[in-house]
DNA sequence: CGCCAGGTGGGAT
DNA sequence: ATCCCACATGGC
């Protein structure tokens, strides 16, 4: 039974991870770099405005294919610039973002997908953590994908959407639990029909996906140290 | 040096 | 629908 295999494979990756803390966030307190636990400690990181709703927007949009060391210099940077706020962001030149957020790699790219976050958020008067888009009304802007859509909605907004990543396909797949060939909805569906409606699992579950992936199960996974060997499949074909 | 990193959109088939 | 590619920096 899936449902049972997601509650083990939660369980164990909670035990011996820990909880993550997402979405990371500027640690302003400490005014250095970014920092994954100590923000709002005990609420999951979860936004308390709407300008660290929107600061973990546009990590979501900057940290697509790209490491997430690499992006935290950009934050850091639009926030030094006070570019945390859709009107801001408009206004600022768009070869001057694209030098701001330059560490995020596409960068050209990607402030065109900065201006267009925000410029949707400002048309349809999307500027309050409680006033969230719709998933369809997030796809509809270029740029946002389902993993950003899903990011954004989960992190930023506390909706219910599970994010699934490459490496959620990944770990699935090495267990056995996937084929490789499933598609982004069909996967998202069986978190949903199968976990808790639960938001700290839906945060903490794909952070721990994450965690796993850069400890033990990347790429060229290290199989013969992991905790998780004796419910993998993987490698011992 | 090569490979990888918390994807997405566009164009050809 | 599905495959293929451009997009780009920084760490190891």
């Amino acid at each position: 039974m899936v449902k049972t295999v997601f509650n083990v494979l939660y369980r164990r990756l909670l035990q011996y991870y820990g909880p993550q803390g997402w979405w990371p966030i500027r640690n302003k307190s400490k005014n250095k770099g970014f920092d994954s636990g100590g923000y709002h400690k005990g609420d999951y990181s979860y936004p308390r405005t709407f300008k660290e709703a929107f600061e973990i927007i546009l990590g979501a949009i900057l940290t697509q294919n790209t490491s997430w060391r690499n992006v935290c210099r950009s934050v850091s940077n639009l926030n030094k610039e006070n570019l945390l706020s859709p009107e801001s962001v408009l206004s600022c030149c768009k070869e001057t973002l694209s030098q701001i957020i330059r560490s995020s790699g596409y960068y050209n790219q990607k402030a065109i997908k900065l201006r267009e976050i925000s410029k949707f958020l400002i048309d349809k008067n999307y500027l309050s953590i409680t006033k969230p888009p719709t998933r369809e009304e997030l796809l509809s802007v270029w740029g946002i994908g389902d993993e950003t859509a899903d990011s954004i909605l989960l992190y930023a907004f506390k909706k219910h959407f599970f994010v699934i990543d490459t490496y959620t396909k990944r770990i699935l797949f090495r267990l056995g639990i996937l084929k490789e060939d499933k598609k982004y909805q069909e996967i998202q569906k069986l978190f949903h029909k199968n976990i808790n409606q639960d938001l700290a699992i839906y945060n903490e579950f794909h952070a721990l996906f994450v965690r796993h992936s850069k400890e033990y199960c990347m790429k060229k996974p290290y199989c013969s140290d992991c905790f998780l060997k004796d419910m993998c499949i993987y490698g011992k074909l």
